[in-house]
DNA sequence: TGCCGGACAAGTGTATACAGTTTAGTAGAC
DNA sequence: GTCTACTAAACTGTATACACTTGTCCGGCA
């Protein structure tokens, strides 16, 4: 998966003195997100913290905003583990999901402008061109981005920022999906069902589109634990 | 608000070498929620660190932890401040929650046991007897527990999850209208629809529920306001 | 041989020291 | 008199040092 970030590798020290706290923030959430920690790995907080280069303390302070967002676990005087891959978890998140997508796609019926709803037509047609080229990465960052920008149609910040959340924590489940299932004709029937004011449609189709996956999810699990732990076997690490 | 905590006012040092963070994470939440930290307040880290008596670095832990829920923001090289009392946002708080707790009302009507709802509905009664006792805080707390334990009759971790963070944040809010009105009789009524099997007729009452309180928060935050800057002149911290 | 106990190593949790940035206050010039 | 530039205090962000807990290894003892 790669990274616009970038020139971590050969970096001269404080060379760029910059608040560097973020960027470990980033840099580990996406380890998380990948399970490039592992589920249960035990996270060593010195090594860790020589590995980025810089200290413990907003190496903990990325550690802890972690385990809030549920990508660590953490437990008293043990330190920091990765979450588990967790079949009940992930069917969790995926019917928390169906739900706010389900209202995201009411309320955006009633607010969403006309305008809106072009630009977001355009999007979708322009995905489906794109689709031919892309890995499954790039597919699920097309699809993401469509939800993502449905949500913000409703001009409900806490709306759009849970589903960034619960996207970010099934990213990976997702991601495996996409090997298999593309989706983008699903938007488009949810975009003009949209511009038809069509709520009771709209909200079938996401309703569809979200339980199809949800009903697959432990075929899907199971495949993931085979791509953690087959990883440094093979070098494709995604 | 009595703290069940209490003996940190003459704690001999190292008497109790405990791991603080934990506790310091609760007393400032507590301050957030009711906000004791006054929107927009910036927070002095040394300050705060020295009257609760511990380092910066588990208060920063702790205050870390509050930003990602809500509780406080951030800017880079200028501290922790206190979160606004924002009618947007608390709307659209709201709006979320009716979503959830629609959801969580038709799933806990598909998955609760008869045992279950027994128990639920003789909570409820409870509740009602004690009515006349008890004080707005002693009220809410009784009605946050309804709602949360319906959420648990779902089975759905992150749903119950997401249901105490959203009731924490709105808790202030909910509290200020907890004077005006009170609503055990319509959870009275929502644990005979579940019983009866009716999840429509639930899921009607739990929106109407919700919307009501809805429709009326622009009102209640200005009392909100009046409440969190006439509180030093009066004695009355609730 | 198996079990218990203590010393030691490793690691987390907390405190403190240091560095860099913001901010307020003041002196000086126009 | 007002605005600007400089300086110093205050504060946040980061690194390091210290304390306490946990787990392991080894030796004594039954």
């Amino acid at each position: 998966m790669a990274r616009a970030n970038g020139g971590s590798a050969n970096r001269v020290k404080a060379a760029r003195p910059a608040r560097g706290a973020e960027q470990i923030y980033e840099r580990i959430k996406l380890m998380a997100i990948t399970f490039a920690i592992r589920p249960g790995q035990r996270i060593n907080e010195v090594e860790l913290s020589k590995s980025l280069d810089v200290s413990r303390t907003p190496l903990r302070e990325a550690l802890n905003r972690l385990m809030v967002e549920g990508f660590l676990t953490r437990a008293p005087n043990k330190g920091f583990t990765g979450r588990l891959l967790d079949a009940k978890q992930i069917f969790d998140l995926y019917e928390l999901r169906r739900s706010l997508e389900t209202t995201i796609v009411r309320i955006a019926c009633e607010r969403a402008t006309a305008d809106e709803l072009a630009e977001l037509e355009r999007f979708v047609k322009t995905s489906i061109d794109r689709r031919a080229s892309a890995d499954a990465g790039s597919l699920l960052a097309l699809d993401e981005q469509f939800h993502e920008r449905v949500s913000a149609l409703t001009r409900n910040h806490e709306m759009v920022n849970l589903l960034k959340a619960i996207n970010a924590r099934i990213h990976f489940v997702r991601w495996l999906d996409m090997q298999k299932h593309y989706s983008q004709q699903d938007h488009l029937r949810i975009v003009k069902a949209l511009k038809a004011r069509d709520a009771d449609k709209a909200v079938d189709l996401i309703e569809g589109h979200i339980t199809r996956r949800l009903d697959q999810i432990v075929d899907v699990i199971r495949l993931g634990f085979a791509e953690i732990y087959m990883r440094d076997q093979a070098g494709a690490t995604k």
